[in-house]
DNA sequence: AAATGAATTGTCAACGCTGTCAATCGGTGC
DNA sequence: GCACCGATTGACAGCGTTGACAATTCATTT
């Protein structure tokens, strides 16, 4: 009394994908993998097989067998607005070369991080991780991945280390145009709100500030400077600052759109018109600098292609001998600057 | 000529800490599984030797061997503000369990979607399945969900489906409540801007809207309802609409804070004193609610719990004889009203 | 003290795939 | 025609864990 052979929903195995094919699982295996070494007409009749039975290798037993788990890891500590722009580009570049992505929230002030990270890896085996700020700066993150062999991707770290490959965005040029294109309206006294401290973009949106001023040989005023840690509410009360000064700027570089936001509600309460009084910028291109009138001029982050790219080096990274490929992958994404309402003709008459 | 018992960083395995604790390797997997059946001096015996060689199982293995698989997967569409907070919720309840959580953005638009979900269903044997909105009304996924047998949680769902749990939030209540804030302070001609057609929470705004209105005995004039779509560019058109009605309304009810932000741009263009002539509240308590001036009053999505709310449903769900448990679970998570700047009374001699 | 049965523990064979290495195939050169 | 060599393909043994079921233990009962 044998069953009829009822097409059964049961998940193809290789095996029988091997079978309809008449070759052996392990051909099959090769064909799925990519490997060199079968003969073109195999491979097509393999081909075949898989996808006339809707053939799915399964991963546990590919993680299990293999020397690979197919698995990148992605982990961040707060979920900005970036995130899930960023996240969705990474999976579109595994998905490419059927990898999957974990996300793993992590909190870097967590005295336990370091065993987090190393339970996360081994339980997972991942393949790579990519690090988001400020993960991407704390030794001890760096020194567990290192110790476990498992490349790491830098997003925007601080401190580039020379054994790990980052991915950047030149914000430094990218300050540098916006600010040119201040200079270029005839503003002479511009403010600047920094980020928090100890970030690279801090840093770097500064630099780049003072880069065109210096070109155009103007001086930064100091009382103009004034620290912020990109948040929306502390970026009030710098913009407070900048603004109360007895020599008031005709701009305002805010290190992101958040403070830029605020640098605007500011002006707002103290009746200064915008933007005929006072242009204002901030960086990020974040949601709320379309949000609010005038519109934020900006610098748009290419986040979706950061997170392409950040996927892409763990993926293109063949362990060699030792260490990394030279020279260090490091790619270098475009960033745009965006003119908007915002920005305007530095008042007549002004310094 | 033997190796010294080097410390070596190698991954304990099963057996490894099943000789360390003198026991099997089945007794220890049912220490890990927490079976019950294990007397309580040979578990404690069995932790301790997990704790001293740092064991952590493996995923792969235990995957491969077991009827588990310790994946849930979050699928996608757009991503959302509220994806981040979403994601972390759900992975926050996830590790509390041992699961790991795979997203998996998707096009709600894609005709091989089908392909795409039973793709990954298959390859990674997944536990569940959370879906997001607009995701979680497509029924081509909740079909193919429902052939392979995994459990499906849909989030906030147009059509509640009652073979299916939903975690949502009561939109309603918290906008009929917000409403009753305008109204106590005497506003009776009040502006209504719709969100996107079709989304369960335009329905549900629009509906707490009106019951307040009608509890009060108060008449909604269809021309200061307008349709939006969430977004913020829409939202302009739509505010405008409202604002240039020849009978002005005092406050304006906006179904997102995006809108709502719109609505603020646009009474500022006309020279709307705010909130003074003009209330406007909105919804979400997204970002850039508390990035203009004045402030929105709107109300707080519980964002994180909502994520760990559906993860927890997957993970509470034991495959029972036939279908889910009953009655169908279905947690509703309290909204907050926030009041701020945005809202005041109405002005003096409106009608 | 032997029998009973529930509680506890162990044995062993998968799970679906890949790594290793051996076997086979086809074409070359002499 | 035969030894030889590279290109293909296959056989087989795991990978680390769990499911099914057998074995053992131990407190009770007769």
């Amino acid at each position: 009394m044998r069953r009829p052979p009822v097409p059964t929903r049961e998940a193809a195995t290789i095996e029988i994908v091997a079978e309809q094919a008449g070759v052996s699982a392990k051909t099959v295996s090769r064909v799925i993998n990519n490997e060199r070494g079968v003969r073109t007409e195999t491979r097509a009749r393999v081909m075949a097989a898989i996808e006339k039975l809707d053939y799915q290798p399964n991963l546990a037993a590919r993680g299990l067998a293999g020397a690979r788990s197919f698995l990148i890891g992605l982990f961040y500590d707060n979920p900005g607005d970036y995130l899930s722009e960023f996240q969705t580009g990474a999976v579109q570049r595994c998905r490419e070369s059927n990898l999957h992505l974990m996300v793993e929230p992590l909190v870097a002030a967590d005295p336990d991080l370091t065993r987090a990270v190393s339970t996360l890896i081994r339980q997972l085996r991942l393949e790579g991780v990519i690090l988001l700020p400020p993960l991407s700066d704390l030794p001890e993150v760096r020194a567990t991945l290192a110790e476990a062999g498992i490349p790491a991707v830098h997003i925007a770290p601080m401190h580039r280390q020379d054994d790990s490959p980052s991915v950047d965005t030149d914000d430094r040029a990218a300050a540098r145009q916006l600010t040119d294109e201040l200079i270029e309206r005839g503003h002479r006294r511009i403010g600047f709100m920094l980020g928090r401290a100890g970030h690279r973009a801090t840093e770097q949106r500064y630099l780049g500030f003072a880069d065109a001023m210096h070109a155009h040989g103007l001086a930064i005023d100091p009382k103009l400077v004034q620290t912020g840690n990109f948040e929306f509410a502390e970026g009030l009360e710098c913009a407070r600052r900048i603004l109360s000064s007895p020599e008031r700027p005709t701009a305002i570089f805010a290190s992101n759109d958040d403070m830029g936001a605020a640098a605007v509600c500011v002006a707002r309460q103290m009746e200064i018109a915008l933007p005929q009084q006072l242009s204002i910028v901030g960086f990020d291109d974040a949601p709320v600098a379309t949000m609010i009138w005038p519109q934020l001029s900006t610098v748009r982050q290419p986040v979706r292609s950061m997170g392409r790219a950040a996927a892409d080096l763990i993926i293109q990274h063949k362990p060699h001998r030792r260490g990394w490929p030279q020279p260090m992958p490091r790619p270098h994404l475009d960033l745009e600057v965006i003119l908007r309402g915002s920005i305007a003709a530095a008042p007549v008459g002004a310094a």
